[in-house]
RNA sequence: GCUAGCGUAGCUCAACGGCAGAGCACAGGUUUUGUAAACCUGCGGUUGAGGGUUCAAGUCCCUCCGCUAGCUCCA
């Protein structure tokens, strides 16, 4: 007999052999025709799925039915088989990948030619709403191994052998679920049946790549959703609507924030002066956090020489990722392109054969007397050959759109010999770089090809490091806690011990690994320590938050860097008179001013708090007589250094007020008879309303503390 | 970069392969107004760009540009 343990402490004794459904009718007719699954030590299985047997004393046991958001999960996973079977019946010929469910949802990853097209989604879901209703079971099923592999290769699915082949070998059986004449390998659990889902939708489609690699073939991802009903599924429908309305996209061109000319260029922002009231107070805001907090401003060049960003490493790592080089001589283009092929062969990524390799080099020789062929032809290897090209290269003046602003800082600390006693030298800048993204990358403010870090680099002896990431990340949790932001989530990067793209030995990487997860640890914050979410040259501490339509983005970061001082040769000299390597510090607490604009804007839904608002009052006459006593008010409140305006169109009150409450104006105020011959104002507050009338002092009052205390309301 | 979709007036959107339209905004006028839209008149377009098919293209085809979602990437 097995002991199962209930939710309400209850213990009950069933039969070896004996299945959650056995259970929930023993319990109950309504739970069982309530049950979807149940969670069985904690996994969660079929309700036909018979209950284990030896070796156990007592099993955790609970029936799952809607109200369980596991339940839903099970739901959305079935839902994925049903729209998949929906397709075979369709799409004869389709090959499946992965079908998992996702956070509000599911997809599955499909290869069928002609493609599937969004017009296509009817019929599918027509053919989904049969299988629905048809209410067939899905039935588990397992197989040894070999014979799941065979199977798969009868029901001629490749990417379901290719998965068995890559992952699942170890394990001795597979098992799969059938419904009807769909067979799928499939780990589970499902729901008893289709009749289960109450609702659906496909959402939409996208490329994805077989096992997320940009080498391997594209399959078409298909999105859609799931619930018990179709209450749950308008609600959240209506709720995806809402959020699309607090889209920096849209508000910034309601509000007049910023713009984005394809005549300037994809992925830059112009600010438009609204826009930059609210980027200047930001930068206001931080400026006076870093004087107090012992940085110095200093100010960089938006170039540099190309020489600098191999030194740093950045050019031949990020090539594709930057805006090209300005070159100093014709055949400089050439040169760069050569040395980045040759790089990446060195990598074993691309290819150049010796036929290319001598193309380059009868080219060059043809083109330009003083390039050093001969030199070129005596290396011993590719990296001697490599570093001809670059000495070359570098030589020709070269010049590099700036990609990050370290090199630039860097060079500031090395411009003077420095004493462990200057230390930690902490250099700030609103350093503005360029970097070449996808354009499939693109979007909004989020993502951008020019943008401004709210930058510094931190020089420090080791014994520092710990202080200063903590008072970074203060920094940091310091700037999210002042803007209401409190929907972030820590995210620790860490190397991914399988990838060589890093630079730096071993020992440098545990070092900072270790002292990173240490002080998140101390802080008792809650994190996730993530592999391959490390910097090249360093891991590094990331605040992520999501935007309206649940992507994440990361705003603030604290990186450690051993790296670069290495590579830059950086000194002090420490108590000892010896010279000393310091470590570096990257953050940026904000990010970038572009990105944190954009989230900025979403999450106060463009109405920003008082000492933000790029307008925080605007006067609204009741009519044209009234005009000159509004001006007087309008005279009073600039004086005192507020950003305020006036309405003065012979327009009804009505649609002035209508007017500013879309410019999400903080105060409107409303002067009339009545306040014209009282000296008063009547304020009415964005979301409160009507205040009242009150006099211009004891506005003046409000306003100067609402600023001061950079108060924020939602 | 890749897959799918989209691009019409400043904005939001209509128009079967057959006369390019509406609302808002804007301008002029009337109204002199009390807490989310007064009324009238007017202006506004090489339908993203270029090429092609057709008697006829906003609509069909091709190339490019831009945008959206997702994938890959993200110093």
């Amino acid at each position: 007999m097995l002991t199962l343990r209930l939710p309400d402490g209850s213990r009950r004794q069933v039969a070896p052999g004996t299945r959650p459904r056995d259970v929930a009718e023993a319990i109950g007719k309504r739970l069982a025709q309530a049950a979807v699954a149940a969670k069985v030590n904690g996994v969660v299985v079929d309700l036909d799925r018979e209950l284990p047997v030896d070796g156990q004393e007592e099993v955790a046991f609970q029936l799952l039915t809607d109200k369980d958001p596991e339940a839903l999960d099970v739901l959305r996973h079935s839902c994925a088989h049903i729209m998949a079977r929906a397709v075979m019946r369709l799409f004869p010929g389709a090959k499946l990948a992965f079908g998992p469910t996702i956070e509000n949802g599911f997809y599955y990853d499909i290869d069928v030619t002609p493609p599937i097209r969004e017009e296509d989604f009817p019929r599918i879901e027509e053919e989904m709403r049969r299988i629905i209703r048809e209410a067939e079971p899905f039935e588990r099923f397992e197989r040894p191994t070999a014979e799941a592999r065979a199977l798969c290769a009868d029901l001629e699915q490749p990417y379901k052998v290719e998965h068995i082949d890559d992952d699942l070998k170890q394990f001795p059986t597979l098992s799969f679920y059938r419904q009807g004449e769909f067979v799928d390998l499939c780990r589970g659990p499902h729901l008893p049946h289709a009749g289960k889902v109450g609702a659906f939708k496909l959402l939409s489609i996208a490329g994805a790549y077989w096992k997320n690699d940009a080498s391997r073939k594209q399959l078409q991802r298909l999105y859609g959703t799931a619930f018990f009903t179709q209450k749950e599924l308008d609600a959240y429908l209506t709720q995806l609507e809402e959020a699309k309305k607090r889209d920096h996209r849209l508000l910034g061109k309601q509000l007049k924030l910023f713009t984005i000319s394809p005549a300037v260029g994809s992925g830059l922002i112009l600010w438009m002066p609204k826009g930059a009231i609210v980027r200047g107070l930001l930068e206001s805001f931080i400026k006076e956090e870093l004087l107090k907090r012992g940085y110095q401003p200093v100010y960089t060049p938006h170039i540099g020489r190309l020489e600098l960003y191999f030194t740093s490493g950045h050019f031949p790592y990020y090539r594709d990722a930057q805006f090209p080089p300005l070159h100093g001589h014709p055949l400089g283009a050439v040169v760069e392109q050569w040395l980045i092929r040759m790089h990446a062969r060195q990598r074993g990524e691309g290819s150049l054969t010796a036929a290319e390799e001598e193309e380059y080099l009868a080219e060059v020789e043809r083109k330009s007397a003083d390039f050093p062929a001969a030199a070129y032809r005596a290396a011993a290897d590719a990296t001697q050959k490599m570093a001809t090209l670059q000495d070359w290269l570098v030589k020709q003046d070269s010049y590099l759109l700036k990609p990050m602003n370290c090199p630039h800082h860097i060079q500031i600390y090395k411009a003077e010999p420095r004493s462990y006693r200057d230390l930690p030298v902490r250099l700030a800048e609103f350093g503005t770089v360029y970097r070449f993204e996808q354009t499939g990358e693109l979007s909004g403010m989020t993502r951008v090809r020019g943008f401004t870090q709210d930058d510094a680099h931190l020089f420090v002896t080791p014994e520092q490091i710990e202080t200063e990431m903590r008072a970074n990340i203060d920094l940091v949790l310091f700037v999210l806690s002042s803007l209401g932001l409190s929907d972030y989530r820590v995210r620790v990067g860490l190397r991914d011990p399988k990838s060589d793209k890093y630079v730096g030995s071993d020992e440098d990487w545990a070092t900072a690994q270790r002292i990173l997860v240490d002080i998140v640890k101390g802080l008792g914050m809650t994190y996730s320590a993530e592999e391959g979410e490390a910097a090249f040259y360093g891991p590094k501490i990331d605040f992520v938050v999501r935007d309206c339509i649940g992507r994440e983005w990361q705003l603030g970061t604290v990186q450690l860097d051993y790296n670069l001082p290495k590579r830059f040769e950086l000194e002090y000299i420490g108590p000892d008179n010896k010279p000393h390597r310091p470590v570096m510090i990257h953050r940026a607490p904000f990010g970038s001013m572009e990105r944190f604009m954009g989230i900025l804007i979403e999450h106060f839904a463009g109405a920003f708090p008082l000492w933000l608002a790029p307008e925080q009052v605007r006067i609204l006459p009741v009519s044209d007589r009234f005009a000159e006593y509004g001006r007087k008010v309008e005279a009073e409140l600039r004086a005192r250094g507020f950003r305020v305006s006036g309405d003065y169109r012979p327009d009804k009150i009505g649609y002035k007020i209508r007017e500013a409450q879309l410019d999400k104006v903080p105060y409107m105020l409303v002067v009339g008879e009545k306040e014209q011959s009282a000296g008063t104002v009547a304020v009415r507050e964005r979301s409160a309303g009507d205040l009242g009338a009150m006099p211009v002092a004891e506005l003046l009052a409000r306003l100067d503390q609402e600023v001061r205390e950079r108060r924020i309301r939602k």
